[in-house]
DNA sequence: TCGCTGAATGTATGCGCTTACACTCAATGT
DNA sequence: ACATTGAGTGTAAGCGCATACATTCAGCGA
């Protein structure tokens, strides 16, 4: 009744257990024969290995891990139990529902390219997005079941990334580097947000242009805004001269600044938001008010995010290789994983500033 | 220079192993002073317990898998290294780059759930999405790391799952039961497609719909025209007599499809597609050739996806809950776990009928 | 005072596998 | 004919933990 193991199809193929497991792990060091003979056997006893086992003998899991922290609202769901309703519901959709489900996108495709890039290169992987719970405790528990472990920057304190990496390597997803030793993959925040402020300036002379930011301790809204900075430096407007408003990269959040905007009655030439939700939760406000993108005021984003292709007006923005990312980080910890001692790598992704009808106008 | 282990920690607090792992495992076994001197040492020496050890000791992983065949195209990503260009391109994006990055919704959201579901009742979630790779390998991988493993039907040949299932649960995800002894999880395809067809019917007058299904080997497919089907013969109209045609789920083959309507010159009062994409496709094809929808054509699909409702017009479908469907799969899981030898379970989770622009005329 | 009880801790075994090393024996060289 | 070789296989020692069972000992009643 018990899954069979090593011993079973040894007995069962009148071998010795070293002689199962060179058959599943070094067909070659066995002879044709013997290999089969043993291979039959192990389908005629449903024998799976036992990964714990292997991964203890072995000092490897084969397994790397990837953590998020939760930052979606959806994330309540419900303990209601769903099987007790009826089989269909109609219901008459209408048009505002509005923003019903806000895909975690920046999640989603980290993730694929982060599982992508594992199974090419033999691991499988491990997914945690943590939640209410504690944070320390789901990582701590990913930690003790992989190889090496891929953190999004600032979402666990760093004593705790400092004990695991005594472990197993640690790479530190989206965020700069600060004092640490980790190994991280990023993108080009700062070059991305500086060269579409330039364009802003050089090709529809905005000169003051206002910047809408996300949480203060996100890192990747500090670095945008330090591109921000720079451009405008760099054409000698004073950057502090200028408002910076602050948001929480969420649409909702956007929209109420919005409107204290637009109550305000002064309406910036351009508004650089620090990612695509604001800037769509910004236009979401002009239309509203009837008030021309781009010919009154120009709208920019960050990311790249699929909403931001399909709004109308579409959304000049800077795209971030997400999946791009979730594999640089796969093939960091590899890297670390042959060689411990190495330098701490610091990796930038390239990114693209898409110009669209948000601010060129319209085709 | 090695990670320390149990002995390490016991040895450095002057205890026996047992009495870490108590600490660890069951804390209120050990004297208080004990066990905090112990964590003390825990702390100090950067310890991180074995999950490999401990599940081979403890004959339980706490570890629940995922697999998924990787339908999407955009697999294939190039294998070019992305970190040697530049960090910022300037680009101009023209309206009409097309479907860029079809997102596998429908695999994100079950993800999602699952692993939402998994870590609230303390396990793990290890994802597997087959590529080009042998699945068949990938899933014996899997499997021999998890406590239990959804799948989604069709995915993986029969034979291995019989042979993986004498060792663990397996929940299949999102087809009918056939002749198998698995656990199902899915949705009311036949509920939610008769439902709709019935509406159009009944409110629409339609009486000669085109059905557009999906690959032949869809389960859902199957189930969806099932329902398709039983809603003409309650109205006393021959499913035979009308045109069956066969797409594949994609955007790109429905548009194609579409176009041979348009050609044939008879366009039908409604179109009826298995799923959200193709019914995407046919929306393309008819707003290019000016044919005006919900007034000459009415078009529907199935899922509930994010780019139906942002379409114009805004998609009439049958939603399904996805993220419901991971978590349904690992709580039948749990659920087996629990009790090895219950009989098999057949989940079925409610549709909601989406009635929208694409059927109803504009608001 | 002494045996008894139970809380706290230690000892020892095994979980299922990998792998260094030992061994066997046919093929080869001298 | 005999030593040498190496391919093929077996033996046995862990890997790091959980846990049944043994042990210790403070507190207790009689």
């Amino acid at each position: 009744m018990k899954p069979p193991t090593v011993y079973d199809v040894a007995a069962h193929a009148g071998v010795s257990i070293a002689t199962v497991s060179r058959v599943l792990r070094r067909p070659d060091d066995v002879r044709a024969s013997t290999r089969e003979h043993v291979l039959a056997t192990v389908r005629e006893l449903g024998y799976v290995p036992s990964a714990s086992a292997r991964s203890l003998a072995a000092r490897r899991t084969g397994v790397l891990g990837l953590y998020f922290p939760g930052f979606d609202a959806m994330e309540e769901l419900d303990e209601a139990e769903f099987n007790q309703s009826e089989p269909v519901n109609v219901i008459v959709d209408m048009p505002d529902s509005g923003e019903v489900r806000p895909p975690n996108l920046y999640f989603d495709e980290v993730l694929r390219g982060s599982e992508l890039e594992a199974w090419r290169r033999g691991f499988a992987l491990l997914v945690g997005v943590g939640r209410g719970t504690n944070p320390e405790e789901m990582v701590s528990d990913i930690a003790g079941r992989v190889d090496g472990m891929a953190v999004l920057a600032r979402s666990v304190p760093d004593a705790l990334l400092d004990h695991i990496s005594r472990r197993i390597p640690i790479v530190l997803v989206a965020g700069p580097r600060r004092g640490d030793n980790f190994d991280h993959v990023s993108v080009s925040n700062v070059e991305g947000m500086r060269t579409l402020t330039e364009h802003l300036i050089d090709r529809h002379g905005v000169r003051a242009p206002v910047f809408i930011g996300g949480p203060v301790d996100s890192p990747d809204d500090a670095e945008r805004y330090e591109g921000f900075v720079q451009a405008l430096a760099a054409r000698d407007i004073d950057p502090a001269a200028l408002p910076m408003l602050r948001g929480d990269f969420s649409r909702m959040q956007a929209r109420s600044i919005a409107e204290g905007l637009v109550a305000a009655g002064e309406l910036p030439r351009a508004v650089v938001c620090s990612n695509d939700q604001m800037a769509l939760g910004v236009l979401d406000v002009l239309r509203r008010r009837g008030i021309r993108v781009p010919e009154d005021v120009i709208v920019t984003g960050f990311d790249g995010i699929e909403a931001g292709r399909q709004s109308t007006p579409r959304l000049t923005t800077v795209h971030q290789p997400m999946v791009d990312l979730g594999r640089a980080a796969v093939r960091a910890m590899l890297s670390r994983l042959d060689k411990r001692d190495q330098p701490p790598i610091s990796l930038r992704l390239p990114v693209q500033v898409l110009l669209r009808e948000s601010s060129e106008g319209s085709a």
